[in-house]
DNA sequence: CTAGGTGCAAAAGGTTTGCGGTTAA
DNA sequence: TTAACCGCAAACCTTTTGCACCTAG
């Protein structure tokens, strides 16, 4: 029987196999983004690192987003031009803003529908990013 | 027989509509938009709008742009957080950036097909951007 | 005439960088 | 032992703002 790997797994078998270190500052941020997925700035991720870890420096919070990222364990999110915001849901999927109370929902990007775009003959697609924006449910009937 | 309009026309009725005064430098940014649609950012811009108009500054840029976006002649352009992109291309799309040759590439979004996100119920989309990135067909071949 | 717009300079805000000291492996 | 990493502070860059002057309507 074969033990599905957590995310903790994931992150030591990613961390150990490039030539990266496993610090507390590192492990640290990724637990809190795996914790709360809400979608934290990097601000906000530093605010609640601190709470446990009063050491640690915003620069150490950009370092270690940037670290994690680059080795595919978090995503960045953008929207617009606001603080860029970090998601450990590795999926294929989307994000909504509600423009109202400002929470950012992962949506579903049913398989292959959204990647068949209508492009040139020769033009090979790397990434995508979809971010829609509107009311949610909540805000919606309030 | 009906005359079509000209993209022209329509800032004339679109400034005019609101409260909106038709300044020299309002029209130049618009017009050079219009002329060359390679999705420049505000700077880019500037620098452009300097060459036939020397005493404009950045800050008019930028109250321009942001009046043409307000006023829906002109549209934003974002990709990851790089600065803010201007494009005067109304129609249903997203972009295409090549990450050799940076250029932004309007893409075609079959009609309707990208609008059917599913959503949890009482989610209401007000606006959405689909932003791509990979090797265009001219680098992608060299 | 006057509300809206311009130009300049300073400030804001997110992110990056340089560097001396620290630490995981 | 040592290359990677941390924390701090300064720098960077895009964008916004405050304000005195100007101008389209």
């Amino acid at each position: 029987m074969k033990i599905s790997r957590t995310q903790s797994d994931h992150y030591d078998e990613t961390i150990r196999g490039g030539a990266l270190r496993d610090t507390p500052q590192r492990r640290h941020v990724y637990d809190l983004l795996l914790g709360k997925r809400d979608h934290p700035t990097a601000t906000e991720v530093f605010l609640r690192a601190k709470k446990t870890m009063p050491s640690i420096s915003l620069a150490t919070v950009y370092n270690s987003l940037e670290t994690l990222v680059g080795c595919g364990l978090v995503k960045q999110v953008h929207v617009d031009r606001e603080p860029t915001r970090f998601c450990p849901n590795l999926d294929e999927h989307g994000h909504f803003v509600c423009e109202k109370c400002g929470h950012v929902y992962d949506i579903d990007l049913a398989a292959g529908r959204h990647r068949q775009w209508s492009l040139p003959a020769g033009f090979i697609v790397s990434t995508h990013e979809i971010s829609l924006r509107g009311l949610c449910a909540d805000c919606n009937e309030n």
